[in-house]
DNA sequence: CGAGTTGAGCTGGTATACCAAAAAGGGTAG
DNA sequence: CTACCCTTTTTGGTATACCAGCTCAACTCG
């Protein structure tokens, strides 16, 4: 979609901001990451944008800082998560999903050894039934507090179990769906979003990354 | 936020393209750009970057283009904001809005004459509303599929009544939600979304607008 | 006369030079 | 020793030069 260059400054700094290689509250110094992309000024520049959009990057007074991870925000992004999921899951159930569609949902549920891929899966699993509503906007505005608290994300599904419980909860999900029990998918996915909460919290829990304002 | 001359870029080509200045489908060529507002290419890219992520400006192979009014984006915008602002309504109306909170939302209501200013409040005052969720992605969410339909919406308000309507339900949707009564707060936004709704459409209606691929 | 080819000129993408403002560092005066 | 000021450096913002790919039109060859 976008230019090479800054298409693969994009993916690399993403990439390196949800893995916490560059720390929250890290300055983003276009000159050094110049050096470290090996491209000029210009696509980095537009990759910071692109992030800062989406709220991975901040910033502070002139320069660009990895947005540090919020408690708060956090907090906010699950309320607003349950309350849109358990429509999408509703709609979903109601309007039986075809074979296209369940074919995509279960493509989404195999397990993976590398946690980066296990958690775009994941992300890929929820967007996808945010797609049978057929409404474009419930599917931006998932996929953006999706994106938005992939960090913490990615610190939970590293734990032990972290990614197996998901797993099984996605695969219990898409059996209700198919048997079209709305308010059991609703009640469940309610479940499994708490218990995704919980663990998030507890990942986080004395994390040296919370709040830390530079490196 | 942003730089002062991309800022600048950014806030003239959009108030063209939501004025219908730049009229669906028109490319969007840098050089021509460079100098009908007098900087230079970077912050033009920067602007339309900015204006694409937004979903105002499309991308038609290599060329950039004024996104076409899109019918069906239109339904999804108000099945999305039915939905949505329901929810907000009910919540704020529990939360009985503040002095500070109320006299932000009343400021939104003064009537103007020039349709963009009157515009810009009405979108203020949905804002507003979602804002007492207290919840940084409903308001997100909701400022994203505003700015999506803008057009539409400026279309709707140039007509006659077209502002007084909504004014006068914006107040008395204020003194329901003073009142506390969120049921019936929740309902008289339904009707409000459904009356602008199909205002939207019959301004739509033939309109020379709609599908336009290039100038 | 028509189809294929070639080349000129747009266009967006990238690199880079230049600028102004802010931050950092050092030196001096009190 | 401290506090202030001045210089130097660093930084993001802007302008611009350069490049590669595509478009399209004109010309040539059959």
């Amino acid at each position: 979609m976008l230019a090479p260059q800054t298409e693969e400054a994009y993916r690399r700094l993403r990439r390196m901001i949800l893995s916490l290689e560059l720390r929250p509250g890290e300055p983003l110094v276009e000159r050094k990451l110049e050096e470290l992309l090996a491209v000029s000024r210009t696509p980095i520049r537009a990759a910071i944008q692109q992030l800062f959009r989406e709220g991975l990057v901040q910033r502070t007074g002139r320069v660009y800082t990895v947005a540090p991870l919020d408690l708060a925000e956090l907090e906010e992004a699950f309320e607003f998560r349950t309350w849109l999921e358990t429509y999408v899951v509703r709609v979903a159930a109601s309007r039986r999903p075809n074979a296209r569609q369940l074919q995509e949902l279960l493509a989404s549920v195999e397990a993976d050894l590398d946690p980066e891929i296990e958690l775009e899966k994941a992300t890929d699993f929820h967007l996808a039934l945010a797609k049978l509503t057929g409404n474009r906007f419930v599917v931006a505005s998932l996929a953006q507090v999706l994106q938005r608290i992939y960090r913490a994300r990615y610190l939970e599904i590293t734990r032990p179990q972290g990614a197996d419980q998901a797993l099984s909860d996605h695969l219990h999900l898409i059996e209700l769906l198919q048997q079209g029990q709305a308010e059991a998918a609703a009640a469940f996915l309610q479940r499994h979003l708490e218990r995704s909460r919980e663990a998030l919290l507890e990942s986080l829990e004395g994390s040296i990354l919370l709040g830390v304002r530079s490196s």
